[in-house]
DNA sequence: GGCATTCTACGAAGACCTTCGTAGTTTTGT
DNA sequence: ACAAAACTACGAAGGTCTTCGTAGAATGCC
């Protein structure tokens, strides 16, 4: 059976996912060029790392004429529930309400911002 | 001039640091003892964990008879605040607000801790 | 004092991670 | 068809992390 499991993508991988996931699927010049100056990295260790995370199953390719197209696998919505989750179990001793007061207090975010986050309380309340 | 720079703490290091935060300062022996049942590691290891934490300022230490005695010196409010700003600039797009209405809708925490955070909306929402 | 126990310091193995160079293959252009 | 250009695959260096073993120093106990 093959194994489903999306291994954790590491800090480099990372900044790979996030050119996927805004530019959806690339070629590995694409990706490059997504990076963000002061990311910039060489063209193979870009490769390099497309490759690893195909055998990871973080992301998927397709052949397009001479080169790989390739797209994530893992999700942006997937990334952010693992992460989060990490963050909440390994330093605010499981309490996502905690986390949530830290992110809401540390960098104050729009009042539009504070509306929604307060229409969500009123939803989870109701159930 | 003494670097002040306390270096993000590795998963192994956090381990420990989480017993320093609720156990205070500690022997080996006492970090060891408040790792929790899954978290086991042999002696040496802990040891050296601290040698390390201790070389990069995460932990200081003072003689006390034989053994040394170890505080944290990362303190967990820091660890939060900077581990918290990591996960919002590296997967949600640097919206504080984001992040937290993902960590609400994912545990589903308490009615009371809903209510802490609806007051501290308030409290936002004031200046 | 002398031996067992309890520490510390250090080294090193093995597992990633990240980066890029080199070599070879495929495609393109003339 | 052939050279240049564009890609891929692969290997490997240099770094960090995590784990633990071994050796030696300090302490406690008859």
């Amino acid at each position: 059976m093959p194994s489903k499991e999306r291994p954790r993508p590491t800090a480099a991988e990372l900044t790979i996912l996030r050119v996927l996931w805004t530019r959806g699927p690339s070629t590995v010049n694409e990706v490059l060029d997504g990076l963000p100056r002061g990311e910039r990295r060489g063209y193979t260790t870009v490769l390099k790392l497309l490759q690893i995370m195909f055998d990871k199953g973080l992301v998927g390719r397709r052949r397009d004429g001479k080169a790989h197209v390739y797209r994530a696998r893992l999700r942006e919505s997937q990334a952010r529930k693992r992460l989060t989750a990490e963050l909440i179990d390994g330093v605010f001793q499981g309490s996502a309400a905690k986390l949530a007061m830290q992110a809401l207090s540390s960098k104050t975010p729009s009042p539009e911002d504070l509306e929604e986050v307060r229409r969500l309380l009123d939803e989870l309340e109701e159930s």
